[in-house]
DNA sequence: TCCATTTGACCGTG
DNA sequence: CACGGTCAAATGGA
């Protein structure tokens, strides 16, 4: 049985927590650490015409493997869990056969996470029921996602007990059925675990469609959550037209060191992964 | 008045 | 039969 996916193990939740932690920071400097690598050859590529750095693909391997062992502790984003769709996540569209509706069957798809924050994920939940769960000190929460009306994602939270010898709570959040009212734009559709992340939301600007030179490109650009940065065309310095992605951007001012070494990151990844200016558009990213 | 939350009851599963 | 998941009426807030 998975030790943090669907099986019950709530004493060892707190120390799957930890393993997860460190598996994440591990994962984040083994990605940090690519990103990095990518950039040196990504520059001497530029001057070398020549890219082939085995180091690469050792990195790329390290993430991979960090990434597989967080998949195997049941901590990963749905879409990998292969997500299955059987209507067993359904249970209210079955039975009509007296008054109350009946409860789904319990073994419903599910994926779990354990978390230290609960973070807006992008979805409008709405609470359903709330039970005492047996030798557990808190409550389980019960929520419905109401992004859409017929949207048949369901979870469940319940603070963890034995947080009393530390600051944050936890919390253990179990996802069962899948969403159908995905928003592209949020990156937590895309990514499972937010921890620790830095999530960035781009768009390319229409000049993209006019087959212009690489460097007028311009790019808006949302990090999340604290500000928005935009790169302005090279050729066009001042007087952009564009507008920030988000609302509450803090700032919209021209790139400073930090949003220009962000993009240059970007850059970089859009590179790396291989995507075309079309596909990127709308897209999101973390590293 | 509308909408979200609370809470007790109902009922399926193991 | 105990437990846990869901329903739906009651309640409260905007």
């Amino acid at each position: 049985m998975n030790p943090c996916g669907t099986g019950r193990c709530r004493s060892d939740d707190r120390e799957l927590f930890r393993v997860g932690d460190e598996l994440r920071q591990g994962r984040q400097a083994a990605t940090d650490l690519l990103g990095l690598m990518r950039q040196q050859e990504y520059l001497s590529a530029a001057a070398n015409a020549t890219s082939s750095d085995p180091a690469l693909g050792l990195a790329m391997k390290i993430v991979d493997s960090f990434s597989n062992s967080l998949s195997m502790l049941g901590c990963q984003d749905p879409a990998a869990m292969g997500g299955g769709s059987s209507e067993s996540n359904n249970k209210r569209s079955s039975s009509s056969s007296g008054g109350r509706k009946r409860n789904k069957p319990r073994k419903a798809d599910s994926w779990t996470e354990v978390t230290s924050a609960l973070i807006d994920d992008g979805h409008a939940w709405r609470k359903y029921g709330q039970k005492p769960i047996l030798n557990a000190k808190h409550p389980r929460n019960y929520f419905r996602c109401t992004s859409k009306p017929d949207c048949q994602a369901l979870k469940r939270v319940q603070k963890m007990d034995d947080n009393d010898d530390d600051d944050r709570p936890m919390y253990k959040i179990i996802h069962t059925g899948l969403h159908t009212c995905l928003k592209p734009l949020n990156p937590s559709n895309v990514f499972g675990d937010m921890d620790s992340s830095i999530y960035l939301n781009f768009e390319i600007s229409e000049q993209r469609n006019n087959k212009e030179p690489s460097d007028s490109l311009e790019i808006l650009a949302t990090l999340s959550p604290e500000f928005t940065v935009r790169e302005v065309s090279k050729d066009n310095q001042t007087g952009s037209s564009s507008t920030p992605l988000s609302e509450n951007a803090e700032t919209d001012t021209s790139p400073s060191e930090n949003a220009q070494c962000c993009f240059d990151d970007f850059d970089y990844l859009i590179g790396s992964l291989e995507f075309n200016e079309y596909a990127l558009s709308g897209a999101a990213l973390r590293f």
